[in-house]
Order: C-alpha cells, then sequence, then structure tokens
DNA sequence: CCTTGAGTTGAAGTGAACTTCAAGTTGCAG
DNA sequence: CTGCAACTTGAAGTTCACTTCAACTCAAGG
C-alpha cells in the first residue's frame, strides 16, 4: 500500500512534521516504519488529521480529540461509515457551540448597553448548555463552581 | 466614588484575584490604590472584564481584547455609546465566526463521509474570510502560507 | 492595641500544543 | 558508491493565560 514519508504527509496536511511526531507521542495519529525506522503515513491517516483540525476550529482540545479518534476501528483502515459516524458526533458538539454564539451575538450589543454586563443576571454568563470553548481560561463563565 | 477590593472584585466578575493582577499587568483593566497601596476597583471595570470573557468565549487572544479596549476612552469612565461601538465591532466578527462554524457544520459530515477531506479541495479549508480561533494552533488551515 | 484575614510583590510553576536544537541515521539521485 | 536532503531521537525552549508560593504589609473588628 502507498505511503508517504512524513515530510509529504506534512505538505498534503498542512501539519508541521514536529505536530505530527507530536501527534503520534500523544497517540491521535498512527504510522509504519521503514526498516531504517523512518515513518511512513498511510493516506487514511490524512483524514485522521483533517478532523483534528477541524475539532480543534471548534475548540476541543487534543485530548477530547484522541478519545473521540479512538471509538474509529483500531485493526482496520476507518470506512466513510466509521467517519459518518464520528462527524454526526461532532456536528452536534458544533451546533451546540454556534447556539451559545448565537445567544452571545444576540445579547451582546444590548447587554453592554444596559449595563447588565454586571455578570450577575446578564444571560450572556452561566448559559446552562455550554460547551467548553478551551480547556484553559476562564472556566467561571461557561463552568461555573458549584 | 464607591470602589471595591480585589477580593469583592474577584467574586462579583467571577474572575480570580491572580488573574485579576495579570491583567492590570497586560494593561487590560486598571484601578487605583488606597493610601497603603490595596487596590481598589471602580464598578466600570466589572464591564471591562465581562468584555473580556465574553471575547475569551468567541476566541480571542488577551492582546487582541487589550488592542479592542484601548479604543475606550482614557481619561474618562466609558459611556453606554463607548461600549455599544465596541460591541459592534465584536459582533460583526462574532458573525464571522458563526459563518465559518455553519459552513462546517453543514459540510462536515459530507466531506468526511465522501473523503475530500484530503485538505486539498474541500472548503472546509482554507476558507476566505476566516476568524483566527486561537494564536497558537494549527493556524495553517486558517491561515494558509502565502 | 492586637490579631487575623485580605492584600502586596516578584519569581517560579503549570498545562496545552507545539517548535527548536543537537547529534546522529537513512534513502535516493547522480 | 557517494553525497546530501530528509529523516530519527530526546531534551529543552516557547507562548498563552494563568496559578502558586514566600515573604511581607494593610485594615478592621473586638
Amino acid at each position: 500500500m502507498e505511503t508517504l514519508p512524513i515530510g509529504d504527509f506534512a505538505a498534503r496536511s498542512g501539519v508541521a512534521p514536529s505536530a505530527l511526531r507530536y501527534y503520534e507521542r500523544e497517540g491521535l495519529i498512527r504510522s509504519t516504519r521503514t526498516t531504517g525506522n523512518q515513518r511512513r503515513y498511510l493516506r487514511s491517516e490524512l483524514r485522521r488529521v483533517a478532523f483534528i483540525k477541524i475539532a480543534q476550529q471548534v475548540g476541543v482540545s487534543l485530548e477530547e480529540i484522541r478519545d473521540a479518534l479512538a471509538e474509529l476501528p483500531e485493526n482496520r483502515t476507518p470506512t466513510k461509515a466509521d467517519w459518518a459516524r464520528l462527524s454526526a458526533h461532532w456536528r452536534r458538539k458544533l451546533e451546540e457551540r454556534i447556539a451559545i454564539m448565537e445567544r452571545l451575538r444576540d445579547q451582546l450589543t444590548g447587554c453592554i448597553g444596559c449595563g447588565c454586563l454586571s455578570l450577575q443576571r446578564c444571560n450572556l454568563i452561566n448559559p446552562a448548555d455550554r460547551l467548553a470553548a478551551r480547556g484553559s481560561g476562564p472556566q467561571m463563565i461557561i463552568n461555573p463552581p458549584s
């Protein structure tokens, strides 16, 4: 089966070789090795990298992405159906996130204008159906204590 | 004018005192000092913190947020009009970002299913009207080289 | 007045997601 | 076969957005 060395794979995926090695260490992607220990990537791995990049745009951490990718079959190249199932899952996450941002958009001007931006009662804060934007950052807004 | 010590201000804003000191060092917020060198915050600073938190949810870096806040008047407490102008600007950013995520949502399943997720020609990649999701991360997707 | 909780500082630590570096190895074009 | 770009590794460095720590000072109730 045709494989790509890391430089070509990096060029095709738009991800730096160093990042690809990092992803591999973190268990997000896999590669085979030549007899001389150099990485060779299956073309199907491109789809994994694409998924990683898309999930990152949505604000998902590599750890969560790894967990999601773990649902793909280990022993065979994932089929369209495998990918479709996974992407349906992410579609829902994406929709949640879109909903949050739409609410933010609808209320931003009003809230700032009216001065309710005291964070106490404004519904920009503490939305029940939040989706973590980032692992770090001001978790209190989106993930209030208690 | 009535001011709040850092603990109270932290409680009301939902941001830890350490983060507030950090924001001050970075020039995002300001405080006055007591004779004994303790910080006292104007209530109007709460609005700044709220703005910071909202912008962060949208995926904006503190540096960009600082630059945006720099447009507020230095010498007087910002009025509703000042805030409205600023928030109108961010509303547009938010709308761009929502549009990107909607396109992502509409094409995710199809793209993954069809295999075009090779990142070459799929329109999930290299959208012309991107908005940086994060300062770090895979800028190539959203900010392709050359 | 005195205690004690709240505040002060600079410096160092954290975690995520990488990148850079040094020193060495591999693979292929000529 | 040789030369050189591309590859390998582990370790250390980077940026962002904070947090934690140590050592100290301030403010307010009893």
